[in-house]
DNA sequence: GATGAATGAGAATTCATTCAT
DNA sequence: TATGAATGAATTCTCATTCAT
């Protein structure tokens, strides 16, 4: 019961993470220098060390703070007693927020996923967000069980409302092209995020339920 | 009266897109060194430079190489007197077949459209992939006019079927932990093309078509 | 209460000036590498481009840093009410001054000069030296004006003692050869400068006021 | 007895000694490279090798085969029967034509004179002009035992006339500045030839033998 | 916490030159 | 003579990191 103050209160170990993400999302870790980012946070070049020992250090802190939020929703949404359904409509509602609302964060997260230069962080990510999806497929499994959902892939399910989602954000500039978006503030907007949300349920519902 | 076949001509440079697709597409453009790339092939340092100019421009010759491919498959299937229904499901084959058989190649440009690093290539590469999912789109649009199709949102199930393929490649250590395969061989194997087709067409059709 | 000389201060930067001064005179700017630089002065490869950015910045700041001081003592001489041959005469002293004690700064920039390489450089060069000769210009103007001089070509008069001091600086080897020196520590001797100066004034006596 | 076709009737070997005297001197040796020269002519990489062995040969080449030129017509002068001040008239005059026309030779043996790069070459220029200068003070010396010129510092005459040559083609931009010209065409026309002639002359006879 | 100088490894690139054809 | 690919050394410069203050 100690009432510290707030434990991060130190501005540039803040500030760090915060813009570490911004950069490494928009250029990639390898194009970034810590040079860069020190100077984008006025500090000196030797604060990243400082703080984080190395800067691989700073990009698995950026990673694994955040990883586990989507998580404890998950489960405590999987231990409701919603309806199969309802549980993968407030799935969809909650991705949607989660990664239009962290877009950095899931464009660093998933182009790291895609390349092998550092397995330990690759392991990391994907234990969790496997753990995630094993969730979201457990709520397909239980609506096939009770006869509500059709005999559909399960797995390939959840993958492609994982890729939608991941598309969206990852590739952005074509996003904005299929969608006739003159991009970024449009695409990403809480109109789209409306359209996106709609398309997807209506998706499911049809592969899900029939129409 | 020599007709030889083409003798070592273009040898190390054939080898050198070769090996830089690959090398590009598992450890990232920034993460490999020029001199990594010529050890890879067996070639002096300078060989990237006299025969590319810059390792950029190599990436750029790898890159606007291969691009036109798809599009010339999907503007005869397009020009085809197929119904809307048949060019969707035979352009679900065609995507399956060049990313899973193309996959580096898939990687490398899908990793290059979440950076932006290199604009002129990003607008590059969004400007063919664009054009290729409006041909897409076009088969939908043609469904929906002559009543086959519902009226679903078009541009967002160009976007799925798109988001699922390049997910399917770009993050595959996760996508082999929800298919519980051992992954690599198994997932990008003739089996899981098969099950891939099925799914996306299964869905496409209750989505598109009711059950 | 330290009230320390300045201990290490810009110890590396200073020397870097310093040598690379030498360096650039002896054997151009393009032929000193670097590494010979840093080796020079006993410090690391990167500290030339920590300090001044790049090589070609190193040798800008070289050259803007030592520019002005002729300009200075030239305008306070304009200032002054000597007589236009008293002008003159000492102008010749301070050039004779400053190119013997200065060897390697004057022989860099009149080399700078005689180049296309860096015509940003050249520029400054040109404009600095420019505004210099305007003003011995104006020495022998006004003693045109007031009789005291004849009528001679103001502007390549200028030329010739300019040229006189360039040569002797510059072409240290010929100058050698013709005065049959030894060269080096003799041709640059307080002895020869004495001489110089005699025969410099000597001739603009002869030419500006007649025998 | 043989009469051969002109022996460097081979145009690329001809052409890469005229080239490389123009980028020689206007950008320097070491600043040009063998693939520019290559470029420049139209011709392969391998060429400037295989005409000259290296690309240093190639520029020895370039300045011994004209340094030769003015020592014959300054000992044919020697050799006349002129009076000394005629023979230093007619000297100022053939240097000015040789210095004006061959500006890239000259610029280019007056830089290399200023480095101490290439010793053996610097030693071939400087036996070559100082014999020349030799004869060129010898007139003066002759003038001088006649009775016909005044005791002046013969040496640093002859320094003074080279010296403002020297310049005036090393430096062009400042002497551009100036002169006021437009600099290039201007300073190096017939006009400003006849004027350097003429102020060159008047010093001399000023300072030889008086007004 | 923070600074600025320093380090050493490694980056991409360019160089003159060579060689088989 | 001429070519184009190839070589290996050297270039400038940037990198993440460290250290004394």
């Amino acid at each position: 019961m100690s009432n510290l103050p707030p434990p991060d209160r130190n501005g540039t170990r803040a500030l760090l993470l915060d813009v570490a993400e911004r950069l490494f999302a928009e250029h990639g870790f390898e194009a970034v220098s810590v040079r860069q980012l020190a100077a984008a946070v006025g500090a000196n070049v030797a604060m990243v060390n400082y703080h984080f020992g190395t800067k691989q250090q700073l990009l698995e802190e950026i990673i694994t703070a955040r990883l586990p939020e989507t998580r404890e929703r998950l489960e405590s949404l999987s231990r409701s007693p919603l309806s199969p359904w309802e549980k993968l409509s407030l799935t969809v509602d909650m991705y949607a927020e989660k990664f239009f609302q962290g877009r950095d964060f899931h464009r660093l997260i998933m182009r790291e996923m895609s390349l092998r230069q550092r397995p330990a962080l690759v392991k990391i990510i994907t234990d969790h967000l496997a753990h995630n999806l094993a969730l979201v497929r457990g709520f397909i499994l239980d609506g096939q069980q009770n006869g509500m959902f059709r005999p559909v892939d399960a797995e390939l399910t959840v993958a492609t409302v994982f890729g939608s989602f991941s598309s969206l954000i990852s590739h952005c500039s074509l996003m904005c092209a299929i969608l006739e978006e003159d991009c970024e503030e449009d695409i990403y907007s809480e109109k789209s995020q409306i359209r996106f949300k709609a398309h997807l349920k209506g998706m499911l519902q049809a592969h899900l339920m029939g129409a």
